[in-house]
DNA sequence: CTAGAATGATTCATAAATAGCGCATATATT
DNA sequence: AATATATGCGCTATTTATGAATCATTCTAG
C-alpha cells in the first residue's frame, strides 16, 4: 500500500538534524520540561516533538525551530536580538550579490 | 481555493528560518550555482529550493539541511567531521541527563 | 518494590508539503 | 538594445507529514 519511498540524504544533513534534535532534548531536559509541555506550548502534537528530538528529516523546519525556541535553544548561537541583527545584515549582503546566476551552457565549469 | 491554514510561529523561529534561507541563497550565489542546479543535486524540485531560500516554515528540515549541505553552508558552524564529533559528544551528554522529566506540579521553574 | 507518570512506538484519517508543469518577469551577457 | 537564461509564482495531482488515540516500556519518586 504505502511505499517506504525514503528520500536519500547526505550524511552531513542527517548528522545535523540528529544533532539539532539532541540539543533540543538536552535543552528541554535541563529546563525540566516534559514533551507534553513543549508540545502544548508549541502548538504541535506530542508525537511530533518526539520525532523532532529523534532528528527525523520529515519534520517541518517551522515546527523544529519553534520547539527549539520554546526550550530556549539558541539557533545560530544567537539570541533573539542578535538574530534580528544578523537578518538585516544578511539582507544588505544579498542586495549586493547578483540576482541571477549565469551558468554558461556553452562554457560549463564542472571542475571538481 | 486553498486555505492559508497558517500556524502561529514565534518571531524568533521565523527570523531563524528566514536567516537560514538567506544564508543558503548567499552561499549558492557565491558558488555560482543556479536554483535548478541545486534542486537537481538535492533531488528536490526547483520550487522547493525557492521556498527554502524564502525561509518558508513549511519546508521539511531534511530538504533544508540537504540544500544547505549542497551549497556548502556549514551547519552549526561545523564541518562534516566536526559535526560528527559534536554528535558523539552530545550522545554522551544525553546519557548522563535524566531520561524523563518529572512534571513538578508543585514546583514550576519558569525563569528566563 | 510499587505506583504513577513520561516516553517510545504504532496505526489511521486528514491536512499539508512536494513535484511538475507553464507563464510572466527580471537579469546577465553579447 | 537584443537575446537567452534564471528566477518568481501561479496551478493541480500526488506523496508525505501531522494529529489523535492507543499500547508497551522505561523511568522517577515515595
Amino acid at each position: 500500500m504505502s511505499k517506504p519511498a525514503q528520500r536519500s540524504y547526505s550524511g552531513y544533513a542527517r548528522d545535523a538534524a540528529e544533532l539539532l534534535g539532541m540539543m533540543i532534548r538536552s535543552a528541554r531536559t535541563e529546563r525540566e520540561l516534559t514533551v507534553s509541555d513543549v508540545a502544548e506550548r508549541a502548538g504541535v502534537s506530542r508525537g511530533l516533538v518526539h520525532r523532532i528530538e529523534k532528528g527525523e528529516m520529515g519534520c517541518s523546519i517551522g515546527a523544529v525551530f519553534e520547539v527549539a525556541a520554546i526550550v530556549g535553544l539558541p539557533l545560530f548561537e544567537a539570541e533573539p536580538t542578535a538574530l534580528t541583527r544578523h537578518l538585516s545584515m544578511m539582507r544588505e549582503k544579498l542586495t549586493l550579490l547578483p540576482k541571477a546566476v549565469r551558468t554558461g551552457t556553452t562554457r560549463v565549469k564542472d571542475d571538481f
